[in-house]
DNA sequence: TTAACATATCAAGATATCTTGATATATGTC
DNA sequence: GACATATATCAAGATATCTTGATATGTTAA
């Protein structure tokens, strides 16, 4: 249930929904990436990205200083029919800059 | 989004679940019967129910001064999973108890 | 029609979540 | 070492959700 429960909260977001449409696109991205992309402050991207990934759906690789989100993988069949779900809202997600200095 | 929003929302609260799995089990229940069977009041127990009903995981059929609220049928796919992993979870339902007049 | 029951809805306080801005940590560069 | 960059975390206010108790609506029975 604790599980099920989380999983849940980190959909009840339309903002992570968005990020997690976003990551699923581009498969792999850093946090000043999701930042540029979004037009939200670095705080906050940060604390959607560790709800989304202590929720099961993201993995974190850090490398230099940077880390790295991407969908996680093997992902259990009911989140990947969830992020199924996602894909078929068709969202408008926003443009990959590679902002960081990299 | 909108939609799936509330969905999710919908989803995001323990006891909002265990009526789900409760009425997936029993099939059709009255208000007062899913009263009984939590030991929560009335308005509390009336609110979930719409909330789930709004969500497109139940429906009503009011007969007499009943109102019996069940599983939406057909449930699309996207639900239906939402159900079966639910039912996963193996959670203890209470007891139906036909507690109301009748 | 009066009374009792079943359900829905509303207002208000309690609780949880979200956002922001400040600060902490860690890495790489000069 | 000193500084800049990338990320994480925390505190506080803003916002949303949950619970309760009171009340409204609708149905049945006396």
């Amino acid at each position: 249930m604790e599980t099920f429960l989380q999983t849940m909260g980190a959909l009840n977001d339309e903002t992570r929904i968005k990020i997690l449409a976003f990551i699923d696109k581009h498969k792999e991205v850093c946090v000043c990436d999701v930042e540029q992309a979004f037009g939200m402050i670095q705080s906050r991207i940060s604390r959607h990205l560790k709800i989304l990934k202590d929720a099961g759906f993201l993995k974190v690789d850090r490398r230099g200083r940077w880390a790295y989100y991407a969908i996680r993988t093997p992902l259990d069949e009911f989140r990947q029919s969830i992020l199924k779900e996602i894909s078929y809202l068709d969202l408008k997600t926003p443009e990959l800059q590679k902002g960081c200095t990299a």
